[in-house]
DNA sequence: AAGCCGGGGTG
DNA sequence: CACCCAGGCTT
């Protein structure tokens, strides 16, 4: 009862005021916000906002650009698909909508990459518009505070949350749908955390029924996680004159869009890989091997630095690049990748990188 | 309903 | 290390 307006209340108070995507009601700001905010914390977000604002400062600006030129504004954030989503908005924007952001909710909903929830957020952020959010802090939130078990992910439950939200909306009329909205965000960012949460400042504690039960610690309740799988692969460092060889995977799939390094089977050999590129090898040093987690599966990195002579390549069914290492910070790389060739540029290749030496 | 898609923060 | 985060799409 009374549940919204003591959000707002709470928010204006003690919310959040400042974040660069706060204090505009320019759709695109909003918007682009929210998507790098998807599955990504707001300290990540910051500076890979501030950057791809200043590259695309509008719809237009991105909706220019090709999609080449948008990844590596993403490169690091993850989950690229919502980069390559992001540019097909803005062309469609432009084309459909004559440059306008879609004005409703539903009308968001239509655009790529943007579900329920991150529409209804920048409806209620850019126009006001009383459409209800669900995401990971909501959640936590509604879960704990209305004392809802069962894994949040599971349909069913999911759906008594949709429903408790619209609830929550429809109970106060007049609501400040921006502050209301954003305020949820805030609890659940600052006060209701899912390791200490902070009942003794939190406005709701009062009708909490997770603090008056003390089941803070079960809710919202964690989902059967299976073991991840391990895979292995082994990476091509190819160089050539201060230049390193990339290619750009496919998507979808994993990095999708992204330049990565060739890769080649654990059982075959560098030597074999490097021909089979078009590319005659002088060297092969073997460099420490080292593990990359995803969220699906464990992936176990064995890299080879092999220098080579020519740089004719053969026919590849991918986009191929070489790349003088000094312009790798240009290119939209896997973190691990990065990691990887920046280790080796740093230390100006020299031999204390390796764990064996030529064999 | 379950799997896929990343990287980083936190305890 | 496990778990989670301003989720959405595909199968």
């Amino acid at each position: 009862m009374d549940f919204a307006p003591r959000i707002v209340a709470w928010q204006r108070q003690h919310g959040r005021h400042d974040l660069p995507w706060q204090n505009t009601r320019d759709p695109y700001r909003i918007w682009l916000s929210e998507i790098m905010l998807q599955q990504t914390q707001v300290a990540t977000v910051i500076p890979y906002y501030e950057r791809f604002l200043q590259r695309f400062p509008d719809v237009a600006a991105l909706g220019a650009a090709d999609q080449e030129d948008v990844m590596p504004y993403w490169a690091g954030l993850g989950y690229y698909a919502r980069a390559r989503n992001l540019h097909r908005c803005a062309v469609e924007i432009m084309r459909d909508w004559n440059g306008r952001f879609p004005p409703t909710a539903e009308a968001i909903t239509t655009l790529p990459g943007i579900g329920r929830s991150t529409a209804a957020a920048i409806a209620a952020f850019a126009y006001g518009e009383r459409s209800p959010i669900l995401d990971g802090n909501v959640k936590r939130v509604f879960t704990r505070h209305f004392g809802i078990a069962g894994d949040p992910s599971k349909r069913e439950v999911e759906q008594r949350l949709w429903a408790l939200a619209e609830a929550q909306v429809e109970a106060a009329p007049g609501l400040d749908m921006a502050s209301y909205t954003q305020g949820l965000m805030d609890l659940g960012a600052t006060l209701c955390t899912r390791g200490k949460p902070a009942c003794d400042r939190c406005p709701m504690a009062d009708s909490c029924i997770a603090r008056r039960d003390g089941r803070q610690a079960e809710l919202p309740t964690r989902k059967v996680r299976k073991a991840i799988p391990e895979r292995e692969t082994c990476m091509l460092v190819l160089q050539h004159e201060g230049s390193f060889l990339l290619q750009q995977r496919p998507e979808p799939g994993i990095w999708g869009g992204l330049w990565s390094l060739p890769e080649f089977d654990v059982a075959d050999d560098p030597d074999s890989a490097s021909r089979a590129l078009g590319l005659e090898p002088e060297q092969r040093y073997e460099l420490a091997a080292f593990a990359h987690t995803f969220t699906h599966y464990r992936l176990h990195i064995r890299p080879w630095l092999v220098p080579v002579r020519a740089v004719s390549l053969r026919e590849s069914a991918l986009p191929e690049r070489w790349v003088p290492a000094d312009k790798l910070e240009s290119m939209a790389l896997p973190a691990p990748v990065k990691k990887l060739l920046q280790g080796l540029v740093d230390a100006g290749m020299q031999n204390s990188l390796f764990t064996t030496s030529k064999t």
